[in-house]
DNA sequence: TTTTTAATGTCAGTGACTGACATATAACAA
DNA sequence: TTGTTATATGTCAGTCACTGACATTAAAAA
């Protein structure tokens, strides 16, 4: 093969990671990535897009995935099933992908720019669900709406498996969602 | 009084829009909108944190009469039916600053950085308007999530009224709240 | 072995943003 | 009026993220 790229990108995320961690987002430089990863300010652009991307890669296979699963789902379905079972089907790959994600978010939550990164990449996945929302026939005012509160319900069911480890996703995600319901009904109390 | 500076931020916010729609945000340099403005680049950065800042004065605003709304609303109110009061209290506002909101966004939704900085402005009013539901004994986590639903639909309310502009805002949110409604309950089919 | 191709290195340059220091201008006091 | 002070601005040098152009290496295939 001729050299491997993989192996570039790999290193440079990890040398990131741990540069982020000591000195933080703001008082590590491209270079000092670069250089930690034995390669060059240059290579370390030509693999990822800026400084903050190399924190976020395989947020576009979530993206698929979610899109997928809410495209395929059973016709019959209203758009918040739909969405209900679009977020179930991505827990397996949500937890597999737990260990990496945990201390991502410190990382992410203690830099202004990367929380700005995050929230940036959280609306893209909204714009690509309710692109898949709207090829299921719902308008595209609606789509977007439903992909909204959609994706609020699984930032609250990570939430809370975030802050109880013991609680498989999967009831986190039933959990929102009856919270969703209980939090729109008209005539529920605090 | 000493040298005013509200006039240099006007100016530079102006010349900043008129480029922006000229030649686009990344075309613009910050040179030259200090320079439209008959000041200094250095003097730009002393007006605004970074370049993006420019289009984005005004949301303090709203976020804190959102805030006070919130926190103001009747203590026997549910999260959501504060939200939804809060919401209606700030018609007046958005309605006033249309004219300024409608041009801009054109700008916004031309360039990928503005988009980010936009989406990050509202997630902030989304954790402002949090802590606003905890300080009337809202859960943190319930709070969030709430907030996070409310302020969906705020947006939706909003793009409702930016597709047909003879509706009031008021009328945006009433049918908002009432499509929450809809999409939440699990009888219904699309 | 030679050729080819993808990955990397080198270098010069632009533009956003900052710190340090100097200057101007308007209000206020003498 | 004149000097003093505070605030806004100018100037300048420098760092760092990011890019284009061109040269170089190393593995794969011929």
């Amino acid at each position: 093969m001729p050299p491997n790229s993989e192996h570039a990108r790999k290193h440079l995320r990890l040398a990131a990671l741990e540069l982020f961690a000591e000195n933080g987002f703001d008082q590590t430089t491209t270079a000092q990535i670069a250089a930690r990863a034995g390669l060059t300010e240059r290579t370390f652009f030509r693999h990822f897009p800026d400084k903050r991307e190399v924190l976020f890669e395989g947020q576009e296979i979530l993206s698929a995935a979610l899109s997928d699963a809410t495209m395929r789902a059973p016709a019959e379905l209203s758009p918040m099933q739909t969405l209900h079972l679009a977020c179930a089907s991505v827990t397996q790959l949500l937890e597999d992908n737990r260990p990496f994600s945990e201390p991502r978010q410190h990382i992410i939550a203690a830099s202004p720019a990367l929380l700005e990164r995050e929230v940036a990449k959280h609306a893209a996945l909204g714009r690509s669900v309710a692109a898949a929302l709207q090829r299921r026939g719902v308008e595209p005012l609606q789509a977007t709406f439903a992909a909204q509160i959609g994706l609020a319900v699984l930032s609250h069911a990570i939430a809370l498996w975030f802050a109880d480890a013991s609680l498989p996703l999967n009831d986190c995600i039933e959990r929102a969602f009856a919270e969703l319901q209980m939090l729109a009904s008209p005539a529920k109390s605090s």
